[in-house]
DNA sequence: TTGTAGGCGTTATCAG
DNA sequence: CTGATAACGCCTACAA
């Protein structure tokens, strides 16, 4: 008995006294039915425990309404967060969410992405570090719209959505300067994921500019973990920086703690911080971080918007868009002055 | 051009010359096909790109290989990392996870439950605080799986999967009088879910046991904030705490920072503090708080476990499976002794 | 506005 | 092991 589990609108048809064409046109906003018609097929569905078949509609449509979220770390907070919102906006525009977990191993994306390909996702968001090349190929091929958050790829077609993290890393150097600070480094991880990079490169270039080298260090991967090994190694460096950039958050509160209980330096007065996300634990008062903000919502709404968008499929280039969104600074205490 | 995106069995079986069935056959794991003809059929199917239409095969089958993740508070720490845990063993074990991102509001449980059912989900699984009834009712009704994680609804079906907040929550109060705390206080939040409660009730009583009562202030929201804010409110009190069991991490986070800052207490030598989940920023070093550990990853394991085995329903009863976790004491610093 | 017919891409079934 | 055929549940013309 436990096999005939669903009713079907031939048979929500019947029991309505109507055809079935005029149930999928019940159930298909815009569709012209009589208000009649409509509340008989109401009510044949509700006492039947109807419910429509995205799975036959997407087969008919060739449209899902399915979008793959393709993200790795996801327990992080910053990814968290992200995620967080993407999800509740892509319902609120009648989408649904197909979460893909990514691990740091190779061809893992790849993986990912066809399975989302398997499922007829009408797109795919990326928000996952790894490179994985030839994604836009495997897309496009496959009539998929793709995001990409925060990474760097040339590829033409999808959305990018970049922050200007080059330019931000160059106003912490200001702040530092400003701070009294001479002695500067940066705190990144193995990673190498485009936006740590860009990071990376601003700050040692605004510096540089300013006649100051900067020491860097990159250890690990981006986490607490690598922040206390990173501050464990540069404290311990005969010439101790007095004001640190960490490429991220996470780093910087590792940074902080090893810095503060392990060689009982005072922040800021005997150092100076910067992060990067404004995760919530930044704005804890044990961190109290100054750091850059993430502009989460905006990047999240950017994304859908472009999603529920009707694709301007004419553009012949189709050289795909790139957005550029603004990190603000976030002044918190982890500087002096301000 | 853009419409015809996609290559079907059928036309990869008229390159390979050989009939759509011995497709279908190639790509369902366990079918008998010749090696000859599994291997024109992948070489057909590689140059035309093709995928196998999951819609198309749920649909046939019954069985979309959907499991749909309904969950609340998504950014938060414990759940994003039970999320995490929850997706990676799902697609070992082949499936797919559809995140429905819950909010507080009435209803929404319901409604996430209900677009679960439209793309035939195989099974839901349910981490989201709110108490929504009647949700048993209408997977039973849809054939699906449905498990609850730290909910403590008493509906039949699902499997439920809980921990011993109540046994924990005595032990954490031995902990606290071994150290020489007499003035107990519990910290809560007002969303009063059945775990949360538990914690409650099971300190409450502990503490009375050995004749000492306990002070509990609900407030707010389970987060960072409202642990803030509780401190805030016990701390002035007259009659102040000297030792204090959070309802959970995020809450003692809160509730120690304000402890240490605002009110120069120092932790653990004027006040002890417990806290509920581990989570990450528990054991930084900052907090180093004592807490019990959610056993996240047998959660998951459990969880997924128990969906891809085959269903045992013989069991006339059908009263459901009860799985009831260890929270295991993770001691740290947050309280004398030891 | 309504009903009818045909097809979407797959798998199950059953002969060969 | 292979190939034809019939579903699966729905939508989109098209004709009434």
């Amino acid at each position: 008995m436990s096999e005939k589990v669903f009713a079907s609108a031939q048979e929500v048809a019947a029991r309505a006294g109507v055809s079935r064409s005029a149930v999928s046109r019940t159930f298909t906003p815009g569709a012209s039915v009589s208000a009649e018609t409509r509340r008989r097929v109401l009510e044949a569905a509700e006492a039947l425990g109807y419910h429509v078949n995205e799975l036959a509609r997407g087969l008919m449509r060739n449209e899902s309404g399915i979008v793959c979220l393709i993200v790795s770390d996801v327990a992080t907070p910053y990814r968290s967060h992200l995620l967080c919102e993407l999800t509740l906006l892509l319902q609120n525009a009648g989408k649904v969410a197909m979460l893909i977990n990514t691990d740091r191993s190779n061809g893992s994306v790849d993986r990912a992405l066809r399975q989302a390909i398997r499922y007829r996702a009408d797109a795919s968001i990326i928000l996952s570090g790894m490179p994985d090349k030839s994604i836009a190929q495997l897309c496009l091929r496959s009539g998929q719209r793709l995001v990409l958050i925060n990474r760097d790829d040339e590829e033409p077609g999808p959305l990018r959505i970049n922050l200007d993290d080059y330019e931000a890393a160059g106003r912490i150097v200001t702040a530092f300067v400003r701070a009294g600070c001479r002695r500067l480094a940066f705190a990144n991880s193995e990673a190498g994921t485009p936006s740590l990079m860009a990071r990376e490169r601003g700050f040692v270039a605004a510096a540089s500019a300013l006649g100051i080298e900067v020491f860097v260090e990159r250890h690990g991967w981006t986490g607490y973990e690598a922040g206390k090994a990173i501050a464990q190694r540069m404290l311990t460096r005969a010439e101790r920086p007095d004001a640190v950039f960490c490429a991220t958050d996470l780093l910087a509160c590792g940074f902080m703690d090893t810095a503060r209980h392990q060689f009982a330096l005072s922040v800021p007065n005997q150092l100076c911080l910067a992060g990067f996300d404004d995760i919530e634990q930044a704005s804890w008062s044990s961190y109290n971080l100054t750091t850059f903000a993430q502009p989460v919502s905006a990047i999240a709404s950017k994304a859908v918007e472009w999603l529920s968008h009707p694709q301007p499929e004419d553009d012949s280039t189709s050289q795909g868009q790139s957005i550029r969104l603004h990190a603000e600074l976030v002044w918190r205490g982890s500087i002096r002055g301000g």
